[in-house]
DNA sequence: TGGGAAGTTTGAATCGTTCCATCGGCCAAC
DNA sequence: GTTGGCCGATGGAACGATTCAAACTTCCCA
């Protein structure tokens, strides 16, 4: 491997000066200048980011760990915080938990080990020992769709109960008396904020509590969605609209209602959640919560740069929340009683 | 930050020695490992992986390049190649092209400024000046998805003939005898293959060429699969069915139907590409051609793996070649003539 | 002509690891 | 009693870049 001696030694100047001719070009004279460079580029020479990180003391890495990458709600995320970053010079590292904490946990020894800038993090693991981790090891991280202690850092979220307190108004506003919600782990945050907008609703409505049936389910996937389908079917008082953790899960739920012969929205009208691009283009398309993915990205991003940026800016660590908006579609249009 | 020296002089001893309790733990006598190990523990030291990729002289991360990190196709290649990578102790990064040849570029210079143990690419970049740099740097890739020289590195790829074959011989049988091939940028050697496969099959039918129709859209996603159907349409002989290059294209297609009041499959077959989990859940579910691609990405890290790995394993270059299947949905089933 | 200023280049120290040669004890064998 | 060998621990030399004080050139002006 070629290192920045090798471009010494060939263009007959010390290793100093090839530095300066890479990171402060002005202070080398021009015919030094051009011989460096002419040297850099016969030798094929790229610079060491460990070395330079290991003498700079800071990495040009900054993580984003996710709770499930195949939902394309994550993947604007993703994006968004991308090109923040591109903005200021520096890498994304994309990584998936899985919602697993065990999964979570060993990216964050990864990510200590990497001394990456910071993390982006929508966190899997509810007790926060994770979380607790980056204090101890002093990591900056920003939390992505879900808040915490504003004292330790930044957050950028979405009101997950407004959210699902619209989605609760639209199912009842239709004239359904009994409606399920169809939620994720309990220990996730957004699953127990949006559980509680919807339980408003229905309050709001003037309806009994039982007027709400909440199922769970693990993964919030289009799989575990089928799953929650069928057993959506077999309840003795069969709700007649569903508001669904997510996309995927109320694609599921479709499906299942397809399998089963029900027509959506007549027998079974379904809400999800996140507005991904496949909420458009399913077998009916599906009314759903949009949240503000990639804004959501690159507002994390950005206020990850800011806490760890080199400029003199002062840093005080803030909560950044949107506001969801409901995506009416032919999922629940058709009206009741 | 605490480095191996606070360790060392926490536990008074040297460095070499945390060191080997560290990578080496029974040349070390048991007492002063758990004096150590205390120490580690009581300071909360991470080592630096910079400082040991450093001395070591090789990383252990890998990097995933994609063509679109939106398309769930490449979302399973991830999942695969993190699940090979994971089982070595190697991190994966996986980063998006976007189809763009600048942007694919940028990303090279990054991995090659962090010496990454190697590079599992999609290539975008038609010419190969790219791919050319990786020799010139002498990093380690394969190519996935595609197929390219076997003596300078190895592949993981599906007979994307074979594939556009399979697309077109389904549509003929069914009786369609104008049909069209709705093509990504020809740039893409898998774009140029099923549309020879496509190409074959009408010839086999003893069909003139002019049955079939390409069409040519720049970002193989919903949206431009959305204009091309509307193109479609507008075409002096309509074909009767359609072959997307993949599911996004060929979702994208199903709502220009549905637009313009058409009925799939009664006025409009389509048969996509990939078989995305999203197919199936689509307004009319979608025929598709499906890929392996959680075992592509699985054996193209596997293949890395072998190339780089210390074992004295010896490794020549391979291509592995997937066979594609054809999945019938409701999109194309309707017999006509 | 001497000396100071300005402009260039150098060489060494440093970052946190790993690896290797070495060293001090200790014990066994001659 | 000397030698040899082994075990455990040590110290220092790398790895590749950056940084900074110091050294060396010019050049100009007194």
């Amino acid at each position: 491997m070629i290192s920045i001696k090798d471009v010494a030694r060939h263009a007959g100047v010390s290793v100093g000066t090839v530095s300066n001719v890479i990171n402060r070009p002005t202070l080398v004279s021009a015919d030094i200048r051009a011989r460096v460079t002419a040297a850099i580029s016969e030798l094929g020479y790229v610079r060491s980011e460990s070395a330079r990180h290991l003498r700079a003391g800071r990495s040009r890495i900054m993580a984003l760990l996710v709770l499930d990458i195949a939902n394309p709600f994550f993947v604007d995320v993703a994006r968004g915080a991308e090109r923040a970053a591109r903005g200021e010079g520096l890498g994304v590292m994309l990584c998936n938990s899985g919602q697993d904490p065990a999964e979570e946990a060993e990216y964050l020894s990864l990510f200590a080990e990497q001394r990456v800038r910071g993390v982006l993090i929508t966190p899997a693991d509810a007790g926060g020992v994770n979380i607790a981790s980056f204090r101890r090891h002093k990591i900056p991280y920003v939390m992505v769709d879900r808040v915490g202690p504003s004292e330790e850092s930044c957050s950028v979220s979405v009101d997950d109960v407004v959210g699902g307190q619209l989605a609760g108004q639209h199912l009842l506003r239709a004239g359904h008396t009994q409606i399920a919600y169809i939620s994720g782990p309990d220990s996730l945050a957004q699953c127990r904020d949006r559980r509680a907008g919807v339980t408003a609703a229905v309050a709001e409505a003037g309806l009994p509590a039982a007027a709400l049936t909440v199922l769970e389910v693990d993964q919030m996937t289009v799989a575990s969605g089928r799953d929650a389908g069928s057993r959506l079917l077999g309840l003795a008082h069969r709700p007649t609209g569903v508001f669904c953790i997510n996309d995927l899960v109320a694609l599921g739920v479709l499906q299942a209602m397809f399998g089963a012969g029900l027509r959506v929205p007549g027998d079974m009208a379904i809400v999800g959640y996140d507005d991904i691009e496949f909420a458009a283009a399913a077998a009916v398309p599906l009314t759903s919560v949009r949240q503000p993915a990639f804004r959501m990205g690159q507002t994390a991003a950005e206020l990850l740069i800011e806490e760890t940026g080199d400029g003199g800016v002062e840093h005080r660590h803030r909560r950044v929340v949107f506001q969801p908006e409901l995506v009416v579609r032919a999922s629940s249009t058709a009206r009741r009683g």
